[in-house]
DNA sequence: GTATGATTAAAACGTTCGTTTGAATTATCC
DNA sequence: GGATAATTCAAACGAACGTTTTAATCATAC
């Protein structure tokens, strides 16, 4: 299970963030689980604040460099426009994959919804630096799936489609309950299948139109990503 | 602004909690936010896990109620069984409408993520208590306008727009500064329509027909949505 | 085997937490 | 206007927090 002390600690911790979110959890809490000493937390991390750090990233970055190691395969393969099913696949696909081997993965994508809404201030600059190329890439490959959309609505939808992912990860046992266990949460290739059919035809659909003001604010074309800048 | 002590401190609770979360917010921030005595909070509340609930409760029943009234003049004007798209934006508007007057609006909602994210376990019966009525009422009418939609299949993508919504309440702001400001979060009417737009495609596209297991194991009908056990 | 560095252990640090207390204050009613 | 209740106040409570310190233990090389 654990080889060394700080390799408990983070599975201790990851563990006890995913069940109660991360402020409500407390050193003590994490070393008694991971059993060992209270001083190793800040020998091994330096703080509470670097250990979650050190959480986070023991584990998110292996799926984004999946995420994009999967894009380059794909447009390899489709000539350097792959469909948007496709693309919403690779993108899914990483992150909903860790919750499928072991039950330590789906533990940590309960965590990673964590941090994803609780993250304060000091978590963003480390957002933004393993999420920024992955945006960046993937934005333009949904640009170029779907090029009829204007920026801005792509952009949306696109958010739309991370609002589905986290929400399945974070908050589907609240489904299976109310659905009388009819939906299975943990079935992750039926779920990925699911979430890609549904976020594909919101992708694909025309843009509505909106009957008032505002049409004309949004520009069709030429809107800049600013990640890219 | 305030009319008593005990608003003033639902309305600090409020804002705080919007912007740190639950758990990372003390009750001498909110009274000093509020600028009240450390005491009123117990004295009006009782603890600060009553409070949360107070704060929780005090915006949510609304919402809850015109979600009802809007799903029962939908049905009266379309004869017991309106279109998708009507039943997303009568599911969805009134929660975003609570994001559109005043910022106070804005901040609960962000808020009300918090909860559905945060919620410990003694946030459960209340969330409970205060959904079942609006989770059994909607399935149903996306039973009505999806009937040819597996039961499952319908619940999953229930699930899925839920998560659109909760993630657009809660971290748009992320997209107004990944869009540099090609994307308005605050233009409430637009946003709401983009959703409609976006879950109404998913909602309507045929079911992925997985090319292997579990296809079988969910049943196409005559599935209990267990709430309304 | 002994010295050296890495790691763990136990105890205490000061701070802040939610909560409680008892007196002071304010409002309410006869 | 004095009695009674409702509310506010300042102060303190014990507990738990993240962190630091100091000593003990362990591994490794000479």
């Amino acid at each position: 299970m654990a080889t060394g002390t700080k390799e408990q600690i983070l599975d201790a911790a990851e563990r006890m963030f995913a069940e109660n979110g991360i402020h409500a959890v407390s050193l003590r809490t994490i070393i008694a689980e991971a059993d060992v000493n209270l001083a190793a937390v800040h020998y091994h991390f330096g703080s509470k604040d670097a250990l979650v750090e050190a959480v986070f990233e023991r584990r998110v970055g292996p799926v984004n460099e999946a995420r994009l190691a999967w894009l380059d395969r794909l447009e390899a393969e489709w000539d350097g426009a792959p469909p948007v099913e496709e693309v919403l696949r690779a993108f899914l696909t990483p992150a909903i994959q860790l919750a499928m081997d072991s039950e330590r993965g789906r533990t940590f994508m309960k965590t990673c919804g964590r941090f994803y809404t609780e993250a304060g201030d000091h978590l963003q600059p480390i957002f933004d630096r393993l999420f920024r190329k992955i945006i960046e890439r993937y934005v333009a490959a949904f640009r170029k799936a779907c090029p009829d959309l204007p920026a801005a609505e792509l952009l949306w939808r696109f958010h739309f489609t991370v609002g589905v992912m986290v929400h399945t990860l974070l908050d589907s046992e609240k489904l299976r309950r109310i659905s009388g266990g009819a939906c299975d949460p943990s079935d992750v290739e039926a779920v990925v299948e699911r979430m890609v059919n549904f976020a594909a035809a919101g992708m694909k659909t025309s843009p509505a139109t909106l009957k008032h003001k505002e049409q004309a604010a949004v520009e069709p074309e030429g809107i800049e990503v600013g990640v890219s800048a």
